[in-house]
DNA sequence: AACTATTTATAAGA
DNA sequence: TTCTTATAAATAGTT
């Protein structure tokens, strides 16, 4: 599907298998969801990049209850069975509104004749957003807690950027009031 | 991807769902397995026929091993978020006004000589995620009320916004990682 | 279940 | 990188 014919096996070239990772993840979700709507069925996918990070994409069903769902195929001894779905449950209780909510949107989309796959979109847009917010989120607070030990390169414009800095520890201080 | 472009919604009639179903479901399964062999990453994939009936797909590791490194997943986020909360409340508990969590901020960069530039650029970049999010939630709410007809705009720009900040977040944890 | 006409995905290239 | 383009691959409708 390119310009070359592509042998099943570990891309070798490092920049090649991450832009390749990074494209037929994006194929994969795409055809799961289109595979759901078009056929009208449950689905869930899960990948695991090589750092670790986890993508993931499923239907209707709340995560839980489509792990429930696969455990009740399975025959999972039954103190497993309990375990999982309890810190599933657990873990997922804040999103099953947000599960709802989508659930109900892809309703009144329907109903309303709008193109799904945009507001699907928007949805795999805002959870994509909301993980690079945290990504950085998390790289300010090691910054600011001065867990970051090896920085190189000195400041030369420190003072310059004072005021600059202030207003937007004073916005920061704000936004952050408002979150606690 | 056949004779007539389809649209994305549910396919009425039933044989012709059934058989896409298949096609679909098969094809969806190759590319699983391709993105696993080709870019090496561990995935699942979970498909429920109309008939409840189930189909899987997933590397290596079986399923519940894949379970479980989902549950460590979501697990160690949490704990992650939590320790980064605790810090911050420990840190900026006594904080009242922003001249305080100005200089503390100051104090805590200077013992710790790290780049201002960087924090700067972080809040900077903080603030201008949170104005993406922020679009993308009004939009998407605007949607489920129904009210917006046409988004063609709004999504152009938004995409646009997206890949701006994607390449600034990549951008920002290639500095951090080349200090650590 | 095969067979194509087309659309879609994507590997390379710019 | 990001955008474009040539080609491989998937698949809708047909036989």
């Amino acid at each position: 599907m390119g310009r070359g014919k592509v042998e099943l096996k570990r891309i070798q070239d490092k920049v090649s298998r991450q832009v390749s990772f990074t494209k037929r993840r994006n194929g994969l979700m795409k055809k799961a969801h289109e595979l759901s709507v078009l056929c009208d069925v449950d689905l869930a996918v899960f990948v695991f990049s090589g750092r670790n990070k986890l993508y993931e994409f499923s239907t209707g069903d709340s995560m839980p209850d489509i792990l429930k769902r696969y455990e009740d195929h399975k025959h999972a001894d039954e103190a497993v069975r309990r375990t999982v779905r309890e810190e599933l449950t657990l873990q997922y209780r804040n999103v099953r509104t947000a599960d709802e909510l989508t659930e109900m949107t892809q309703r009144h989309l329907n109903e309303h004749k709008v193109q799904q796959a945009d507001v699907s979109e928007l949805f795999q847009l805002e959870k994509q957003i909301e993980a690079n917010l945290q990504q950085v989120r998390t790289i300010k607070t090691k910054l600011m807690l001065g867990v970051v030990k090896n920085l190189q390169e000195e400041q030369k414009q420190l003072r310059q950027d004072k005021r600059l800095m202030e207003g937007k520890v004073a916005n920061e201080l704000r936004i952050w009031e408002r979150n606690n």
